[in-house]
DNA sequence: TTTTCATTGATTATCGATTATTTTTAAATC
DNA sequence: GATTTAAAAATAATCGATAATCAATGAAAA
């Protein structure tokens, strides 16, 4: 009666080629989040499907990634949105992802390893080379990347899957609120600030203090966020 | 410049009807998180299809959404598996769920109103009942159903939807180990008795109390689980 | 032994047609 | 004029057959 059931770790990480529905999600994902999609804007199939070249089936199923994934809504038999976005809304996502990126950063600490220090700095470095230096055309697109790519640096080293697939998210929706509401905005010299200070606590292993740092990284740079979209809440 | 940006709250849920692919990501979730499909076992989909009597594009849209969630495991160009279980993933689940439960029911609690708490005490009796008189065959179904129910209850006032689709996520994992490892065990008498303390602490509106004994109580039923891994991993 | 290549089986993508559902439009009724 | 009802149009969802692509396997060559 006693059945065996398997237990293993995950795989190792995909190697091959993505799939084409894969890769829609990606290139979906992208819209959304840099606003080029708006919010509550309807999808039609038909539209996206000329406009990518592909055919239905594999656009329906990235659509209905994103769909389990928040980034678009899904109404059965009467189409696709875009994801609404709302102060409320935007107040959860703070709130979480100050209570969890801390959470994920602890771990991230403790089993910090050099790969992981020369990450970290790395995309520090890139970052803080990009806000001086760079004007161009891309200027949003490339500091956005390398933003989400130090936040996601620092906690890479956490050990829980999925704790760092929930910031992930997060991190999704949270630069969507940025992009959306404060764009082309320049960067705060505060901001800059902020990452280098964080990073230093980091590479001194002080997980108190990177943790404290991160929330306030957090709950800070989302004030301005909040603050453009009540603005433009009163209009 | 500044293009305006359509800011409103979600809409309301949907009164439809589901579609197939929606129905069948019930289907198959509830497959999965009862065992009936194991972990790691490698999912045909012409067979899936034959077995549903459906066709592909659904089957397909279902799938997919199941693999963003992280109950199906999509490897490109691999096909699909039901995600494996292991002994750390169920530690962070566990670890999550001591995290986010609680933090919900705060919430819950400062929302609470009378419906909320005919739900909680509703749910609380029909669980109570069922512990004392079902020996059916679904017996295990209904109790887990219930309990379930009553989890998702007493956090159904909390006003964070994130916060409740994480806690719906982790209740999905967690459920999954409980009905794997602890399949026909009959219900601890402990268990039982904390649902009713954290109900009456609900009841009472005491929220620190409240957050304490759920915290507790996912942190006390999942050791026996943890237990019956281990157990079973020696073999 | 290692590498390369072709075969095989499975997965993924495409297409066009069909069915079901929702939305729109128009007509009818109050 | 406002509300209901009925028909028509538009949109979504599903199906099944087929083609293209990819990974795993084992044989042949280096």
């Amino acid at each position: 009666m006693t059945r065996q059931i398997p237990i293993g770790s995950e795989p190792a990480p995909e190697r091959g080629r993505a799939t084409l529905a894969t890769s829609l999600v990606e290139r979906l994902r992208q819209e959304v989040l840099s606003g080029e999609l708006l919010p509550g804007q309807r999808i039609r199939l038909e539209e996206l499907r000329d406009r990518y070249g592909v055919s239905l089936s594999p656009l329906r199923e990235a659509v209905s990634r994103l769909g389990s994934e928040g980034l678009l809504l899904i109404e059965d038999q009467r189409g696709v949105r875009v994801a609404p976005v709302s102060a409320e809304n935007l107040a959860e996502v703070v709130e979480l992802r100050a209570d969890l990126e801390p959470k994920a950063l602890r771990d991230s600490i403790l089993h910090a390893d050099e790969e992981w220090e020369v990450r970290i700095t790395g995309t520090l470095m890139q970052l803080s080379r990009q806000e001086k230096t760079d004007n161009g055309q891309q200027r949003v697109e490339r500091w956005e990347r390398l933003h989400r790519q130090l936040h996601m640096s620092l906690i890479s080293a956490c050990r829980m899957p999925l704790l760092l697939q929930f910031c992930s998210m997060l991190n999704d929706r949270g630069d969507r609120y940025r992009r959306l509401f404060l764009a082309n905005r320049t960067v705060d010299q505060r901001v800059a600030l902020e990452h280098h200070q964080l990073v230093e606590a980091c590479l001194e292993r002080d997980a108190d203090k990177a943790c404290g740092l991160l929330r306030a990284h957090i709950e800070g740079a989302a004030v301005y966020v909040y603050e453009a979209l009540a603005r433009q809440d009163q209009d």
